[in-house]
RNA sequence: GGGCGCUUAGCUCAGUUGGUUAGAGCGGUUGACUUACAUUCAACAGGUCAGGGGUUCAAGUCCUCUAGCGCCCACCA
């Protein structure tokens, strides 16, 4: 069992036989228990065409620490997992994997596509969770949902028909975001800005009838005084970043309190390139510093205008394609791409004199998420979510406390984004989603098909309506948990389902409840023990993710929890930072700076991926990462193999094996056993609070530095020489059995690997129990005199590396002991010194007086002096203890012009002051010695 | 245009509610194959905590201004 462990730690021996192990043994999974307490995670659900990435590996191993330290302590502890269908994403995934076959989706029609998108997620949708479990999760998966199965599609319907019922959906026409090459409506979220380097155009657009100025009006562009002389005005500047949307415009609009257009309000302009006759209108909305201060009207291609175009009554002239090309209102211009037609339009409009000139303009603009596609503003018809009414309780929830951030700080920026909240465009226009349960009566709306401009098998038909606003008419429209026979008003059969889907987003957002059936009432069989579950561990306890998403999923996740279940979906969020590359660039593919975790995992192991990652982690920093970074969690996993590996191979399992949880009375322990039982406990004190405050690199950090430097560096050097007596075997053994629990929801693997090759009773460890703190065995008065020895023997260690003794050659040392307990505790521990500083003797002085041929060196408590009878840098050493004693005495100073401040003395409480009295005690002795070894140096 | 974050050792970063002489990993220098580990051990070097001003007995930590970097949000054509 022991002649087996080599000398280095190999990963790739233990993980999959162990997660292999786990799962055999049904440790993942969780049944509500009312003897316990709950905790839930839900996952969030990566993509089912997702490839694990650095964003994952850390999303993931925060949960599963989460969850292994949770069920550890009892608490029944449910990770519940699962995949997203990622409408737009995925359908992108399966339309480039047929086009290698030359086949559009249109090809292959509605049915026969979503076949193959089947297909395709059943081949490869359960990648990202093979993934998942080779990073080791711990999720309950036969509880593993998809938000397309079956019946987490009835919830969707549910939740739609409900707020459909309640008013809180609506169709309509308004602009959205549109992306000309997924042809899809996006919402807000989807479309985010990015600056682009554009440019603003000056473009003239000639009046229908000349008018004489009444001032200098007409001439916008201040740095045109040498050519500014017409007696007429004969025409208007405007400005624009989109030339091409002239084409749709419907007016020009100027401020009312501009007095360069007061009179020129009402007049008509010629649209140049259409001869369309547009009026100049006046709204408060126009910016009289931007541009000109003319703006030309577009109502169908801009939101502003949109709403300009409501108020004034104007015309809307959609000119656009869903594939961005211009339609048949654009004249000669119909079916360019609107950037071709962009640069033909600037050509026309300079050949014809009008285009004034042209300025570099930084501007933003909305961008695909999918795909990046510059997002066209669109006028369609599409489905909206009423948000006002759901984001109210959701404000409260967080105001209130009921849901908490961690870090703090983004509660304010989702309190932002929720007071500021817009309606959320749901419906897409894509074939891969929930369809919504909307179905058309062809009798009473006639309409409805071919209004819905975007649907793929519509025709491309422009849209130039007359007026505004359109009234939204419901007649016809039945919502409907199932196909209605017939309609309800005329009770023709005639009725079709609508053809778009629903937003991802509008599945995602219920699932800390959906996931658990939620509603039941469509299946009755199983209806117990699922409202049970749910009843069980909902609300769930913490929800960890990625800022990016806060919008897109949290938020709503908190809005539907409210609406639906009445009670929040979670009680904490945790943020956790970006993974970047080393210089801070997001890892993406396209920049090629992708650190792969299954390479990390087959170079390192899948316990220093996770530690490294967790070590460096500052809560809600973005991280930055290189490969060497893995280097920290392999050297450690390998750091405690080997101390496994001392403590078996010397291990004598009668020792522990029959009063496993039998400790030796406090008093009859030596000093170095109760010191390392000191330190665990009060380091697992500090890590439990670590973890239940989030800080998991902190509480990574402080398991290693303990296990390497205190455990290993120093008490198992010290035991080493007396490894095999009883009481050594005892306390190694346990603090081991006792760290590996602790560490275990940080590096589960090596933690199993280690526990099965010592005598244990639990199946595996991750079914014990947390260790319990054992605050009798905390004593500080014990870490004290154990750190006051290890000063000692790292003082002599520095003189001997000064004087340059080979560590072979073991010298005599002497100490002047300051005080008797000082006395007391080094004669008790010579022997501890003399291994560990390799000495000859150790000799304890009760004077100190200076005895002769030997260097020196003082410590709180403690004179040393090394016995080197051989050549020394007299210079040299003097100039150091000077430079050390010129260093205490500025010390000296400040704490003692401290304690002469009367305002200090008053304010400050009397532990701190009295601890300022004591440095300077100490401070004074020390320095006494110092110059007095520096006298006597020579 | 708002909001947020960062600036601490050569590099990458920690640093809870303000309280001894500011820490880690990597890198550097020196020495060591000490029978758990060279993925190791020991020792050393290295910092005006971005800059200015303020609050306080006490500031890396709180306030304010400035500079640089980064992110998020926003309908200025």
């Amino acid at each position: 069992m022991i002649d087996d462990l080599s000398k280095q730690y190999n990963p790739k021996e233990t993980e999959d036989k162990w997660y292999k192990f786990w799962e055999e043994n049904n440790f993942f999974s969780a049944r509500p228990d009312p003897s316990k307490r709950p905790f839930c995670i839900v996952i969030p659900p990566p993509n089912v065409t997702g490839i694990l990435h650095m964003g994952h590996a850390l999303n993931n191993t925060i949960q599963d620490i989460l969850i292994r330290y949770h069920r550890m302590k009892g608490e029944e502890s449910l990770w519940m997992p699962g995949t997203d269908h990622a409408g737009i994403a995925t359908q992108n995934v399966v339309e480039k994997a047929i086009a290698k076959e030359g086949l559009k989706r249109q090809d292959l029609g509605r049915d026969k596509f979503i076949e193959r998108v089947w297909n395709w997620k059943d081949q490869y949708g359960s990648t990202i969770i093979k993934q998942l479990k080779k990073l080791g999760a711990s999720c309950d998966w036969p509880r593993t949902r998809f938000t397309m199965d079956a019946e987490y599609s009835d919830a969707v319907i549910e939740v739609f028909v409900r707020l459909y019922e309640k008013g809180l959906i609506y169709q309509g026409d308004y602009i959205i975001n549109w992306c000309p090459r997924c042809q899809t409506a996006l919402s807000d979220e989807e479309a985010p800005h990015k600056e682009i380097h554009g440019a603003l155009y000056y473009i003239k657009y000639p009046l229908k009838e000349s008018t004489v100025p009444a001032s200098p009006a007409g001439r916008h562009s201040p740095q045109s005084t040498v050519d500014r002389r017409p007696s007429t005005v004969d025409y208007i500047v405007v400005a624009t970043t989109r030339p091409e949307t002239m084409l749709g415009d419907t007016a020009v609009a100027v401020n009312p309190k501009d007095k360069r257009y007061k009179h020129l309000v009402g007049k008509t302009l010629i649209l140049p390139l259409v001869n369309r006759e547009i009026e100049i209108i006046s709204d408060s909305m126009v910016d009289m510093k931007f541009g000109t201060g003319a703006v030309k009207v577009t109502p169908a291609h801009d939101p502003n205008d949109y709403n300009l175009g409501l108020k004034h009554g104007l015309k809307f002239v959609n000119i656009m394609h869903p594939d961005g090309r211009l339609n048949e209102n654009a004249g000669d211009y119909r079916d360019m791409d609107r950037f071709q037609a962009r640069e033909a339009i600037l050509e026309d409009l300079k050949e014809k004199g009008l285009l004034e000139k042209i300025e570099t303009h930084e501007l933003s603009a909305g961008h695909c998420y999918r795909c990046h596609t510059i997002i066209e503003p669109y006028l369609s018809k599409q489905w909206f979510v009423k948000m006002k009414p759901l984001a109210r309780p959701a404000i409260d929830a967080v105001k209130n406390g009921k849901i908490k951030f961690s870090p703090r700080r983004w509660t304010k920026v989702y309190l932002n984004w929720m007071e500021n909240i817009q309606d959320w465009c749901i419906s897409r226009q894509i074939w891969w989603g929930h369809r919504l349960p909307v179905y058309y009566c062809r009798n009473c709306h006639k309409q409805a098909s071919e209004s819905t401009v975007n649907s793929p098998q519509t025709t491309d038909k422009a849209k130039a309506v007359d007026c505004g606003p359109w009234t939204v008419d419901n007649k016809g429209i039945i919502v409907s948990r199932v196909k209605p026979d017939k309609c309800p008003d005329c009770g023709s059969s005639d009725i079709y389902q609508d053809e778009d889907v629903l937003d991802t987003w509008f599945s995602s957002w219920l699932w800390p409840f959906a996931t658990f059936y939620w509603p039941f009432d469509r299946r009755p069989s199983t209806v117990d023990r699922r409202q049970q579950d749910l009843k069980y561990f909902y609300p769930t306890s913490v929800l960890v993710t990625a800022p990016e998403i806060i919008f897109f999923w949290v938020a709503r996740m908190i809005m539907a929890g409210l609406e639906f279940m009445k009670d929040v979906p979670f009680r904490d969020v945790y943020i956790h930072g970006t993974v970047r590359d080393i210089e801070g660039k997001k890892m993406s593919k396209s920049l090629g700076n992708v650190i792969d975790p299954l390479d990390v995992i087959s170079e390192y192991g899948v316990d220093a991926l996770r530690f490294s990652l967790i070590s460096i982690t500052a809560q809600g920093q973005d991280v930055f990462l290189s490969k060497e970074r893995f280097e920290q969690g392999r050297n450690f996993a390998n750091k405690i193999w080997n101390a496994a590996r001392l403590i078996l191979t010397n291990l004598d399992q009668e020792n522990v094996k029959n009063d496993l949880c039998e400790f030796f009375r406090k008093e009859d322990l030596n000093i170095a056993n109760r010191w390392i039982l000191s330190r665990f406990y009060s380091v697992l004190q500090e890590v439990n609070n670590l973890i239940d405050a989030f800080r998991f690199n902190e509480a990574a950090n402080m398991l290693y530095s303990f296990f390497w430097h205190e455990f290993c560096d120093w008490y198992l050097e010290i035991i080493k020489p007396e490894i095999k007596s009883r009481q050594n075997q005892v306390v190694m053994f346990k603090i081991l059995e006792k760290f590996l629990r602790a560490l275990h929801p940080f590096m589960p693997f090596i933690t199993e690997e280690i526990w099965h090759k010592l005598p244990h009773e639990e199946s595996s460890i991750m079914v014990c129990a947390w260790p319990h703190i054992q605050e009798q065995v905390i004593d500080k008065r014990f870490e004290k005199e154990m750190e006051s020895l290890f000063g000692i023997t790292k003082l002599i260690r520095n003189l001997r590396s000064q004087v340059e003794i080979r560590p072979e050659h073991k010298i005599p040392v002497s100490i002047f002991p300051h005080t008797k307990s000082h006395a007391k505790l080094i004669q008790e521990n010579a022997g501890l010194i003399e291994n560990l500083a390799r000495l000859d003797s150790l000799k304890v002085l009760d004077t100190n007086k200076r005895p002769l041929a030997v260097i020196s060196d003082t410590i709180e408590g403690f004179d040393v002096y090394l016995h080197f009878s051989g050549l020394i840098d007299i210079v040299q050493e003097r100039e150091k203890i000077k430079a050390k004693a010129d260093k205490l005495r500025g010390v000296i100073k400040v704490k003692k012009e401290r304690l002469k401040n009367p305002e200090f003395l008053k304010k400050a409480p009397a532990e701190i002051t009295e601890k300022e009295k004591q440095g300077i005690a100490q401070g004074k002795n020390t320095l006494q010695r110092l110059l007095k070894m520096h006298d006597e140096l020579r």
